[in-house]
DNA sequence: TTGGAGTCAATAAT
DNA sequence: ATTATTGACTCCAA
């Protein structure tokens, strides 16, 4: 049941309140027999298999080459991320451009945020995924085409397409420095349509700086930090949560792109991402920690690039976090020809590496994360019991 | 309840 | 038009 791609069950699209209009709207609502959450997507045929099975059983992949691959058939065929990730993640664009501009190593995925990368890999196996795609981006244009043809033709005054109309005078200008916040929506029905709060840049800056003294700010700290900033305490939380989980993802990617292999084929396009500038505000304190050189990291993913193969084992171990033996043979036959991919790589054993100096941005997340991991240490601290640490 | 992981979806930026 | 960014949600586990 199910098919994105075109449907449209968009029956009214009302109903405000908080629902959960998530993943997967049209639930069916019949069987007392429930089954899984299902299979959204149609997953290729293969093997009557579940995606939620193939992701269970699936080999570690290497999610960087995967979507590096991806955006190289996406860019060189023309095909958008929306219809690619609509159609074949059954993800919304902005998570797909996410996903493809800074996938998580494997061994840091749940065995939810895996399952794209498995539907990813499983497309790039399909010999016709091109083709496939680019009839759906076809089929939709021409839906498109025809849905404004009658539109205009058939009954122009009448609108088909419902509200949309109205053009806000937004006398309002961005430059909402301090003291926005409150707006009101006054459009015709009072929808109290969420403005979407926008932080200004000094209100990052401060939120930032906050962060760095303390990665876990306690609720009376937030509440402190709301009302200085004016800010509602829930989007101060939010905002922490949200930067403490953007930071990590980025010490992540910053442990994956090491060991630079140099030549090869494609050229990778390594994008430097050069952080920010801080600013000012040179109290920067912590002086105690330091030359602590993280030299040596928990397991360094692997880093394949060029076309080497090898599906060498892990050679890895230690350090994981909850156990997962998870060493399966399965004859799954068909699986093995999907997930038998003529990259990963190995274990590259990052040489040290001599950091630059420089980079105070940088300095500043390490700082942070010192202090993260302090918060845990001390949160643990307060209950016995003993302890695995796990960094 | 708190924190993390995944996403959504509005809106910024190209 | 697309793609990138990001505040807010939902779901889960401890």
């Amino acid at each position: 049941p199910l098919s994105s791609a075109e449907e449209s069950v968009k029956s009214l699209g009302d109903q405000g309140s908080g629902g959960g209009v998530s993943q997967v709207p049209p639930r069916e609502l019949s069987e007392p027999s429930e089954s899984q959450p299902g299979t959204p997507l149609p997953v290729p045929g293969h093997s009557g298999l579940s995606i939620q099975e193939m992701v269970a059983m699936s080999p570690e992949l290497d999610t960087y080459v995967i979507t590096k691959k991806v955006k190289e058939v996406l860019t060189d065929n023309n095909l958008g991320q929306r219809l690619f990730g609509e159609t074949i993640l059954g993800l919304t664009q902005g998570s797909v451009s996410d996903l493809l501009a800074r996938p998580k190593p494997w061994h840091k995925l749940s065995l939810k945020g895996r399952e794209p990368f498995v539907r990813m890999q499983l497309w790039l196996q399909d010999p016709r995924n091109v083709e496939k795609l680019m009839d759906m981006k076809r089929m939709e244009k021409k839906a498109y085409m025809k849905r404004r043809h009658s539109s205009v033709s058939e009954s122009q005054t009448v609108d088909s397409g419902g509200l949309s109309g109205g053009d806000f005078s937004q006398g309002g200008s961005p430059q909402h420095g301090l003291g926005h916040h409150l707006h009101q929506q006054q459009p015709p029905q009072q929808h109290l349509k969420k403005p979407r709060v926008v932080l200004a840049p000094e209100e990052k800056e401060a939120l930032k700086r906050a962060y760095q003294q303390k990665p876990y700010p306690s609720p009376k700290t937030i509440e402190e930090l709301a009302s200085q900033l004016n800010l509602k305490t829930s989007t101060v939380i939010n905002w922490f949560h949200n930067y403490r989980s953007r930071i990590r993802r980025e010490l992540f990617i910053e442990e994956i792109q090491r060991g630079e292999g140099g030549e090869g084929g494609s050229p990778s396009t390594r994008a430097g991402k050069a952080s920010e500038g801080d600013s000012c505000d040179g109290t920067e304190s912590d002086g105690t920690v330091e030359s602590t050189r993280p030299s040596q990291d928990p397991h360094p993913p692997s880093e394949g690039e060029g076309g080497s193969d090898h599906r060498d084992e892990g050679t890895t171990s230690a350090t994981s976090s909850t156990a997962a033996g998870t060493s399966s043979h399965h004859k799954g036959g068909a699986l093995d020809s999907l997930f038998s991919f003529p990259e990963s790589g190995h274990v590259s054993s990052v040489a040290t590496t001599a950091r630059n100096p420089r980079d105070s941005s940088l300095r500043k997340k390490k700082a942070a994360n010192l202090n993260n991991i302090i918060h845990r240490l001390e949160k643990a601290a307060s209950k016995d019991e003993p302890h695995e640490w796990e960094f």
